[in-house]
DNA sequence: TGAAAAATGTACCGATCTGTACATTTTAAG
DNA sequence: CTTAAAATGTACAGATCGGTACATTTTTCA
């Protein structure tokens, strides 16, 4: 049990943070929260930025395990996993915590794009595409790089629709268009 | 001069929140900031909260107007229209204020979805949705809401994209899509 | 069982937060 | 010019912010 209470932080402070936001989120409130105390906090992380990046760094690596792990799981070929993405998401918009995406929302919070934090952001989405790039290439796409940023647009559309409230089919709305794009961009019309 | 430093305040509340986030602004930064006194803004407003609520409300007008006099100006036939919202998203995105959507990240600093405030952000979102569904309606879609809020899926997914830095050819690839998308919502064929 | 490591509780620091009190000055309009 | 409204400056209240000091207790592991 050498590093315990700290994933254990790590772990309560990014449901902590996802539902109350970061500077929504005060250290004091971490600590009845958690149970741990401030002592043993900031022995582990120096700052509460370095906590809310520990966290991001566990966010993206939860987050897309869990999405690859599921599309191998529910699709077997490329192109169905493209589309199995949408159903993901519709899976994730459905849980009582769901609560819009945590790197979206540091971006906001975050303003500074030179902030580790913002970098971290980034580099969580960069990471996203390149998995729907590899895809996209495996079904045989002309433009798998096109084809990955649009169906990324989908995707961020989708769950910002969806944690506005305003759209709450969104999922469905964005695999329909999934499936329009994808259609496209398999035939082999000319470009244009 | 009624309501003069009220307005001027409003304007420039826009500008440093957009800037520097909402809880990343505090009042006294505003005073520095705009020169106003800090009497003179609670006097204005009860609460920060209500400013806020102001500025969401004042953006909310201008964006939208701003919007659809610029859609009128460039394109003549709402599926021109449609797809002329792309170009003016990417010339959004290329100014140098440029920082994102004020209320999509309204809707990631106030987490409540009961908070007036987030409920400010939802209907801004529902009315530019409901612009988009007006126009998809004039280019004669089968199905003018779904297209419309396909279409919404490409334009938060693009600001966001593009806020985030990600993919600085954003507008261009929603604009592709949305081609596609329209194209698709335009033809006869029966849905699948 | 004993020693090192980890975690705790409390009390505190200076800074910043939203918001107020109040007396004074500036501005606008008749 | 007068008068009322608007805006200002200062000073402050009470709470919370991130972060630290330090002595004590709990846990781990050999």
């Amino acid at each position: 049990m050498r590093p315990n209470k700290r994933d254990e932080l790590v772990r309560e402070a990014m449901r902590i943070f996802d539902r109350d936001g970061y500077h929504g989120t005060g250290m004091d409130r971490l600590v009845t929260e958690t149970g741990i105390s401030k002592t043993t906090m900031f022995k582990h992380f120096r700052t509460k930025d370095d906590l809310v990046l520990a966290v991001l760094r566990y966010r993206d690596e939860t987050f897309r395990d869990w999405m690859n792990r599921q599309l191998d799981r529910i699709a077997e070929t490329p192109r169905d996993r493209l589309i199995a993405v949408f159903d993901l998401i519709g899976q994730w918009f459905g849980e009582e915590t769901f609560n819009g995406c945590m790197f979206i929302k540091a971006a906001a919070e975050f303003p500074d794009p030179d902030d580790p934090i913002a970098a971290q952001a980034r580099e969580h989405k960069r990471l996203l595409a390149r998995s729907l790039e590899d895809l996209a290439t495996g079904a045989g796409a002309a433009d798998p790089a096109g084809l990955s940023r649009k169906l990324m647009l989908l995707l961020e559309g989708a769950i910002v629709s969806a944690h506005m409230g305003y759209n709450p089919g969104a999922a469905e709305d964005a695999k329909a268009a999934a499936r329009i794009l994808i259609a496209d961009a398999l035939s082999d019309h000319e470009p244009g």
